[in-house]
DNA sequence: TCTGTCAATCGGGTGT
DNA sequence: ACACCCGATTGACAGA
């Protein structure tokens, strides 16, 4: 009673191909299209429903047996009333075979469709059909594969990204110890050299040229870089849960793309002071990617690497940059 | 019954 | 005009 079994299904096969002077399918696997092919497909033809086809089809039809010889047993019911017949699958063999085939050569030249139609027992069309179809499931695969692999480049771009920001945080610590030092060092010389000279004109001249630790470091000048320190930290990936930026772990708002338009704007709280720019410039050579650091997107949580995002978004998200 | 797969259709675009 | 292609969609089938 139930109709689907018997629709193409393997268990057929083995009939059809005692009845039929069908290939075997390790046969059908060493046959390529040729125009002279002998490995034929005898006697079939579509029980789909084209104009032209000829009404005693059901009679013929090693690949696909009717719904009404094997539903009901009524033969004359398409006779009578020419419903279009239902859609039947390719058999096992037949989509073998074509897929043999599309694996040479995913198109389809007219000549080379009429023989593979004539073949597997098939109208033309189906052949177009079936062809047209398996284009369209390959490249969806191949899409599917693609996005993979983008994605895969994009985790690996991303943990080379944190490295490198990373690493550059550190060596920016360094810069600045090493210039708090130098600097520290540089003023008690100069008190040094004032209690040895008390030339009042001397001392003059030092007034007139004040230099950037008795302006601006004296007597905190550690708090002050530490301070400098902080706020290029809490713009970066190490910031931790004391950074002002990271309060609650509720940071979704420095995720937004719509932000992105900051990744070039230059960084004011940074090296302010026109001294410790230049400095900045002659010690720190440009980085690949500079102001990444100042994306409204601070890295998440080294145990959040998905940015916020669903996996299946980040690809994109990444790319609108 | 639900859901995925697949043959087939539809509508629009392109080349000859 | 025709054939073909493609993307989207439909509807039948098949398995869970």
């Amino acid at each position: 009673m139930d109709g689907r079994k018997l629709y193409g299904g393997g268990s057929n096969m083995a009939v059809l191909l005692r009845k039929e002077t069908l290939p075997s399918p390790s046969e059908l696997l060493e046959s390529f299209w040729i125009p002279d092919s002998s490995t034929t497909f005898h006697g079939s033809k579509s029980v789909v429903n084209f104009e032209g086809v000829g009404g005693d089809d059901t009679k013929d039809r090693p690949f696909f047996q009717t719904l009404h010889e094997e539903e009901n047993g009524d033969e004359d019911f398409e006779g009578c009333f020419h419903r279009p017949e239902k859609k039947r699958r390719l058999t096992a063999s037949q989509v073998q075979f074509l897929e043999r085939n599309f694996d040479v050569e995913n198109k389809l030249e007219p000549e080379r469709k009429n023989q593979l139609a004539k073949d597997l027992g098939l109208q033309p069309r189906q052949v177009a059909i079936w062809f047209q179809n398996r284009r369209a499931r390959f490249k969806t695969k191949q899409l599917e594969k693609d996005y993979d692999s983008l994605k895969a480049s994009y985790v690996s771009l991303k943990a080379d990204y944190d490295c490198i920001l990373k690493e550059k945080e550190k060596l920016k610590t360094e810069l600045l110890l090493l210039t708090d030092k130098a600097l520290i060092g540089e003023k008690e010389g100069e008190k040094t050299e004032a209690l040895e000279n008390i030339s009042p004109s001397h001392a003059e001249s030092q007034k007139a040229i004040p230099n950037r630790v008795s302006e601006h470091v004296p007597p905190n000048a550690p708090i002050l870089f530490c301070k400098q320190e902080d706020a290029s930290s809490a713009k970066s990936d190490v910031f931790d849960s004391d950074s002002p930026l990271y309060t609650d772990g509720n940071h979704s708002s420095l995720l937004e793309p719509a932000d992105s338009s900051q990744i070039f704007e230059p960084d004011q709280s940074e090296f302010s002071q026109d001294e410790e720019d230049n400095l900045s410039k002659s010690l720190i050579p440009p980085l690949c990617f500079p102001k990444l650091e100042d994306c409204s997107y601070p890295d998440p949580p080294a145990n959040a690497c998905n940015l916020g995002l669903p996996a299946e978004e980040q690809p994109f998200w990444f790319w609108s940059y």
